[in-house]
DNA sequence: GCCAACGTTGGC
DNA sequence: GCCAACGTTGGC
């Protein structure tokens, strides 16, 4: 069991737009970033805890929690010319990007950025680490634990 | 729109 | 394999 940060910019995929999907569960598609992928690919599990982390928005932080929902499989939207995704570069007998479902579980009230830095059992949080761009990070247990606490 | 930080590309 | 140039991310 572990658990994960993934952001999604809410334009594209928000936590009300996941809920609002059946069986709330949405393919992750569109990370193209071998570290993410690899994640998703190499280390998730179904059952792993995810926090659903709102970006590129007016109100940055963590908007939900979810679970993963399926093991890893290949992103459709590589094969697609139309998609912002498209990959021209891989091919289908060997996909190069891979996803996997995720399950909301439950909306919050948005946990922001600032919010999150101040806290001291996060100090080191990846997400809050200089610099970091990755849109899927490991979280630790304890703080995971922390912000199911925080989300109340 | 700015800009820091980081990833990717491609010439050599 | 090096590394400069370029592209992307994402908060502000």
């Amino acid at each position: 069991m572990h658990y994960w940060l993934m952001k999604s910019e809410p334009e594209e995929m928000s936590i009300d737009a996941a809920l609002a999907e059946p069986k709330h569960t949405v393919p992750w598609f569109g990370v193209r970033n071998y570290q993410a992928r690899n994640f998703m690919r190499d280390a998730m599990q179904v059952g792993d805890g995810v926090l659903f982390y709102h970006s590129s928005c007016p109100e940055p932080g963590v908007a939900g929690f979810a679970r993963v929902a399926s093991i890893a499989y290949p992103d459709a939207s590589q094969f697609d010319p139309d998609s912002k995704y498209f990959d021209p570069k891989s091919a289908p007998e060997q996909p190069r990007w891979m996803l996997v479902d995720v399950q909301a579980l439950k909306k919050t009230r948005l946990i922001s950025l600032a919010e999150l830095r101040a806290q001291p059992e996060l100090a080191n949080m990846v997400i809050l680490k200089r610099g970091n761009r990755l849109s899927i990070t490991p979280v630790s247990a304890a703080e995971w634990r922390c912000l199911q606490h925080m989300s109340k």
